[in-house]
RNA sequence: GCGCCUGUAGCUCAGCUGGAUAGAGCGCCGGACUUCGAAUCCGUAGGUCGCAGGUUCGAAUCCUGCCAGGCGCGCCA
């Protein structure tokens, strides 16, 4: 059974074809208006067509409502022409009732679908530098990486989740001489401290462990050596924790991707020779640049240095032909906002490496400006004063903190101030959502304790919801699945808290004006159908963001 | 100087890619618990959609120019 918007869609799509048969490229768009005197769907397609055809958009709507009548569907109970060419459609409430048995039936598969045919999507995410614990920034870009995976898979994509670990390189040596000094220090040396190494709390007490393990032997070491151990203990330390963070905030990894592999497999010089051999690498000053002009870059960029090093950016070049080499259809990554000056050259590699620029998403989040009680809270990682995730998440709980960096666009920059986000956690939005899945959970207790058992597989009769709200909602419950694909198709997982809020909101007004268990046997089996299909809903959709749906709160 | 993002109610943000009277939450004010959970509901107030032009039947949405905030612009990672 076809949901009713997907049958006015087709019929739409139809009733154009028949209009006018000159190849009209044009898909009617299907909305929701905002006032109910305007129809349960409407379609402002015959002003689409105004411009086409040439001809008054209300006597395009006419032609299109013709069609219409004449194949009367019989979900239909009528349609008009209003304002200036909208078509509204009335649909008759009983038709709309179908989706429930499809909900009740389909249970935590409801909303899935296959749009995505089985593409391999691989979504990389987070790669934050194991230099340090993860920050709150790192936390947005986990909440949406972790919840397009979960839409994306929704649909029907394969989808793999990838953390690329910066294990090489300046960083890392610095990482370990901050430890190593660290290390020193507690050995009663005196040291100075350079300005661009590590400064936080977390660098000491690694010192401290590595000297409770091995007190002063590695002073003995030669210093290179020393380093070297100091540091290798530290990354791993750190990336366990990162892990451990992770794995909290309930994101889980397919894979971690180490840059190190590169240089160690020989893939960044051999993406170089490749881009040679292709015409695309020059030399200049004594180093190689990449021709990334060529490809709309602003300027051309260095891969080799004259001292023989390659950049950063070969090695993100090599990463991205291993990326392809796997075989996605399409590479989506989440990079912080102020990295967006590399989409350009990033673009420019894939097309270089003889690919198509569009299969390489780039989803940039606006970093997070932490606030406490107004103020601002200091973020630098280098000078060791930051606002951990772990904090966030054990000050405000893994769902909260999920929920506010998923409602909103993630180019939108982000004010997350903790105290409000603590003080006023009883009107979190997510505890709004929540609410009203244990507060079904609760009806369906109470329903069970008077003998109200809920069967799955008897359809009540649904005609008995016949009030407006239940009408709504049930309205509401079949979008689910669109909302869902459109949440993938834009990439846009902040479509999924909306449609919950919108949901959620028209069902606490209907329970607060209709009893849903009463004394009419047959009323009340319709209406525990309709509140099974909501919980059932409710779930998928937090499920849908990583968040959780709670039966007591 | 150049580039990217943002500018919508007092605050935090949506606005389905050009449609009908621009919407939520928080906050303010006023109501609703002897009845399935009041973390809820119902109602009031609050707007030159940063500014100015342009495109057309129609603009918060598209194009141009300004203004403001954020972030980038290295043979750093």
């Amino acid at each position: 059974m076809a949901l009713i918007r997907n049958q006015i869609q087709e019929l739409l799509n139809d009733a154009v074809k028949c209009i006018d048969s000159t190849n009209l490229d044009i898909t009617p768009e299907v909305e929701i208006p905002a006032v109910k005197e305007h129809g349960h769907y409407a379609t402002a397609v015959a002003m689409a067509l105004t411009k086409k055809l040439r001809k008054n958009p209300r006597l395009i709507a006419e032609s299109i409502v013709n069609y219409i009548e004449k194949q009367s569907p019989d979900y239909l109970q009528k349609v008009e022409i209003a304002g200036p060419g909208f078509i509204n459609f009335f649909i008759k409430s009983e038709a709309f009732s179908t989706v429930l048995p499809e909900i009740i039936s389909k249970g935590s598969l409801y909303g899935t679908s296959e749009i995505g045919g089985g593409q391999y999507i691989q979504v990389e995410f987070v790669s934050a530098n194991p230099t340090g614990p993860l920050h709150i920034g790192h936390g947005r870009g986990a909440a949406v990486g972790d919840a397009l995976a979960r839409i994306l898979e929704a649909c029907g994509y394969r989808v793999q989740r990838e953390y690329y670990i910066n294990d090489t390189g300046k960083q890392m040596e610095i990482l370990g001489s901050s430890v190593y000094l660290r290390y020193l220090e507690i050995n009663g040396e005196k040291v100075t401290f350079p300005d661009d190494h590590y400064k936080g709390d977390y660098i000491v007490d690694l010192a401290k462990e590595i000297f409770d393990e091995k007190g002063d032997e590695l002073k003995k070491l030669p210093a290179g050596e020393a380093i070297s151990y100091c540091y290798e203990y530290a990354y791993k330390r750190i990336l366990d924790g990162i892990k451990e963070d992770l794995s909290q905030f309930r994101v889980e990894f397919d894979r971690w991707f180490s840059e190190k592999s590169l240089h160690r497999s020989g893939e960044i010089k051999k993406t170089i020779e490749f881009l040679k051999d292709n015409g695309y690498i020059y030399e200049s000053e004594g180093a190689l640049w990449f021709k990334s002009t060529a490809f709309g870059d602003e300027k051309d960029r260095v891969v080799v240095r004259s001292n023989g090093a390659t950049t950063y950016f070969a090695a993100d070049i090599a990463y991205h032909w291993n990326k392809l080499k796997r075989g996605f259809d399409t590479i989506i990554d989440i990079w912080g906002a102020d990295h967006h000056g590399y989409v350009a050259r990033m673009k420019a590699a894939v097309e270089a490496l003889g690919s198509s620029r569009d299969k390489l998403h780039v989803i940039l989040v606006q970093l997070v400006n932490l606030l406490r009680g107004g103020r601002p809270v200091a973020m630098s990682t280098r000078a060791g004063e930051f606002v951990t995730l772990r904090e966030v998440i054990d000050e405000v709980g893994v769902d909260a903190c999920r929920y506010i960096f998923l409602t909103r666009r993630s180019d939108s920059h982000l004010d997350f101030d903790l105290e409000v986000a603590k003080e006023q956690s009883s009107n979190n939005p997510v505890y709004y959502v929540q609410y009203a899945h244990a507060r079904l959970c609760s009806v369906f207790e109470v329903a069970s304790e008077k003998g109200l058992g809920f069967d799955k597989g008897k359809t009540p009769n649904l005609s008995l919801l016949t009030q407006d709200k239940e009408i709504k909602i049930i309205q509401l419950l079949g979008e689910f699945p669109y909302v869902v694909e459109s949440s993938a198709t834009h990439l846009e997982p902040h479509r999924i808290p909306y449609y919950l809020h919108d949901l959620v909101s028209e069902f606490h007004s209907y329970y607060n004006h209709h009893r849903i268990i009463s004394d009419d046997q047959d009323l009340t089996a319709a209406r525990l159908y309709l509140a099974e299909a909501v919980r059932i809903v409710l779930r998928n959709a937090l499920n849908l963001l990583g968040v959780s749906a709670p039966e007591k709160m």
